[in-house]
DNA sequence: GCGGAATGAACAT
DNA sequence: TGTTCCTTCCGCA
């Protein structure tokens, strides 16, 4: 259930415990046992994560590509493999340590061409260095839909995801539902930034927090509030809430789907 | 123990 | 706009 920080995190994760090694690679539950079959026996030397996307690969040039959706889970551990417990689509068995992944979206094997088809479809991701936020800043320029469904698109901001998305917008005083187009170039560049600190530190620390810095001086010296998901945020998931900042109630609305929390006063344009 | 919701996105209608 | 994928966690009996 993660956006894209945790893909990043675990990506390196992921390196770090089987880089250069021979694994055996299969699928317990079944659903990928031809894909797990291709690479099981040969060496996981690279990883990638582009927004939330992660891809593995092994040193016959194939790559098994993940995407978590909103239940996906790994769990990486020391020691062998216990036994099979659920339904695991992917494990990653090396002579130290195990990986499971479960209820993912999306698993699968892909060739080098498929691996760049996959990534030409993802928008630049805040967090890795290569990213172009030219992109993301025409995607908007050109778009009339609201900002608040526009970082929620994967192939403009990859990685952004339900929280980033709540919290950047707090912290630039944007309405969520002003029409992309609106947005000029300095809020543009002002959120771009915040979003490559606020993920590139949600790797770090593995959850996000938007509070901890006090971008705002209203904000200094409040009891934290950490959400269950892990992390201390302004308005997401706080709706009825009192806004940190200027105490209005917190308010929640379903934007194409998704429950967006935003405070009417802070960010009324 | 049960129901609902959840950091997502493709697909049908 | 609603359904589906399919797992985990939480709040509430």
């Amino acid at each position: 259930m993660p956006e894209g920080h945790v893909v990043h995190a675990q990506a390196r994760s992921l390196l770090r415990t089987f880089g250069g090694h021979v694994v055996a690679v299969d699928s317990p539950q079944g659903r990928f046992a031809k894909g797990a079959k291709a690479v099981s026996g040969h060496v996981l030397v690279r990883t990638q994560a582009y927004g939330k996307h992660l891809f593995i690969g092994f040193d016959n040039e194939r790559w098994i590509h993940v995407h978590l959706g909103l239940y996906g889970k790994w769990v990486i551990a020391k020691g062998p493999a216990p036994a099979v417990r659920g339904e695991i689509r992917l494990r990653i068995v090396s002579d130290t340590h195990h990986a499971e992944l479960r209820g993912p979206s999306v698993c699968e094997l892909l060739d080098a061409a498929g691996m760049q088809t996959a990534i030409d479809r993802i928008g630049p991701d805040p967090i890795r260095r290569d990213a172009d936020p030219e992109r993301a800043w025409n995607r908007l320029q050109r778009s009339r839909q609201p900002v608040g469904a526009l970082l929620m698109d994967q192939s403009a901001f990859a990685g952004v995801g339900n929280i980033y998305r709540a919290e950047v917008l707090f912290r630039h005083e944007v309405s969520p539902f002003r029409p992309a187009n609106t947005v000029d170039r300095e809020t543009f560049d002002a959120m771009w930034s915040d979003l490559v600190v606020l993920m590139r530190d949600g790797v770090r620390r593995r959850r996000i927090d938007t509070v901890r810095d006090a971008h705002l001086p209203e904000v200094m010296g409040r009891e934290p509030r950490v959400d269950r998901h892990g992390g201390e945020v302004y308005v997401y998931r706080r709706a009825g809430q009192p806004c940190l900042v200027c105490s209005s109630e917190v308010a929640i609305e379903s934007m194409q789907g998704r429950n967006l929390y935003w405070c009417p006063s802070c960010q009324s344009t």
